[in-house]
DNA sequence: TAATTATAGACCTCTAGAGGACTATACTGC
DNA sequence: GCAGTATAGTCCTCTAGAGGTCTATAATTA
């Protein structure tokens, strides 16, 4: 029996460990606990490793592993010298980089980002019931409700992106009640400080279309105009879907920019 | 001096490690040679842990590390009770997921990867003097040698995507001497069969443009049809630049996907 | 005051070994 | 012949500690 072994063989006299399980691992949904909570400041540090082992009576490395599990779930980043500090996640600026715009002359100005930083307005703001396919993607019952933005997104005074955007309720109720003068450029950071969801991962669809009558009215395009979507899914740091967008922007003057691995 | 401390405190009589280099990062490249050389079968099994840690007078730890390096690049798979072996589809597959490719009305059908695996066709090979943007982008001198490719992919008999390729010399030596019939599918397996190369990282940056007459003839577009592009810059382990690649799609049929963080 | 030199504290590398868990195979008893 | 049992070989978990590297800061020196 794995349960009886371990508590006899390899324990040292602290609470035994869940069935089935390593040390190292129940040691690391312990220290997940923390951070999933809150109580562990994204962006601040933890314990010195060891100070964990000492404190959670365990062997240095055992302790390195368990860390080490979190650091592979991007939930920890490590450095050398430092310390050992709660991931901060694709919040804020970070996700900015991966949407960049400018004339089609960009060519190999490469990799320096500008100063400019978007600016962005939402111009519509509603309570509505979540299609199936809204649904399906925020793990709502059928018909729950949901927060929806519309949202334009401009450069030197130019809107260049405007975006669909939907957040499952209750979760974000604190969003619901600001009202259009009360939200920041970036939304990510509201998620946090607001609603305490830290965006841990996003996927991202690029494809082509031509413009709605919306789309080309808010961007200035003529109809029909040639256009670029991205279809962005945001997950927490739980794995659970907690934001659905659609953005649209000129074709001609769109860039996507993504790090693989 | 990291290299003589290294090789008084920690040396245990073998071979000495490469300055600025750990003992496991320096074994792991030496299993990774025989593997990326295929001295090591895909799908055999390699030595115990225990009998390469005594053959390379390491302790168990320091060689459990190096494996744990190759297992997280997926060249080595262990299975707990039966032992470790050199994984049977290195690279390959996992970097087409990238791309896919369909009729505009994919819509919600989600992430199961069909069946349809693209073919490539390479329809140009020549070795160039790097333009200065490729000279950049890839790290070499003004007007060193590249190898140029051009490359069509298809789906179903159908040309789906026009590439050119930009891979530096020497490095790439081993491909410039291959007809058009020795070529795979899939580069990056070739890279690190043929080349030694690993490609461990990319950046891709997506925009959209109209076809150049070499695109709409390859992809059999009409002369300026809207056309999606993806640039491509691929890294080695070592972080340097191995490859520029500038892809061509029919915009109304691309979809590019990204997984971030 | 400015540059250089300790120093503390963090993570990183490596060692040596004991015991557990899992798999496949050879052996034993029926 | 077949089922159950040893057994060997593999990877996995955990311990306890020494010494190294890296960063930031405090103390010292020019």
């Amino acid at each position: 029996m794995t349960f009886t072994t371990l508590s006899t063989a390899q324990e040292t006299g602290i609470a035994d460990v869940a069935p089935g399980q390593s040390r190292y691992g129940w040691l690391a949904s312990t220290l997940r606990g923390h951070i999933t909570r809150g109580e562990w400041v994204p962006g601040s540090a933890i314990l010195a490793e060891t100070q964990l082992a000492k404190a959670h009576s365990v062997a240095l490395g055992t302790m390195r592993q368990a860390i080490a599990v979190l650091v592979a779930e991007g939930l920890l980043e490590r450095v050398h010298g430092r310390g050992t500090f709660v991931s901060s996640g694709i919040g804020g600026a970070s996700l900015f980089r991966f949407f960049r715009f400018g004339s089609t002359t960009t060519g190999a100005a490469a990799d320096a980002l500008p100063g400019e930083v978007p600016k962005s307005r939402i111009i519509e703001k509603r309570i509505v019931k979540a299609t199936p396919v809204v649904a399906s993607a925020l793990n709502l019952a059928p018909r729950c409700n949901a927060l929806a933005l519309t949202r334009v997104r401009t450069l030197i005074d130019k809107p260049c992106l405007v975006e669909r955007i939907w957040l499952p309720l209750p979760t974000f109720d604190a969003l619901s009640a600001l009202n259009k003068s009360q939200w920041d450029d970036l939304l990510y950071p509201m998620y946090q400080r607001l609603c305490g969801v830290t965006v841990h991962k996003a996927d991202d669809n690029v494809t082509f279309c031509l413009a709605t009558a919306d789309v080309s009215r808010a961007l200035q395009l003529r109809a029909n105009a040639p256009c670029a979507r991205v279809e962005r899914r945001a997950f927490d740091m739980a794995g659970r879907c907690v934001e659905l967008r659609h953005s649209f922007g000129d074709a001609l003057s769109f860039h996507y920019t993504a790090h693989l691995r």
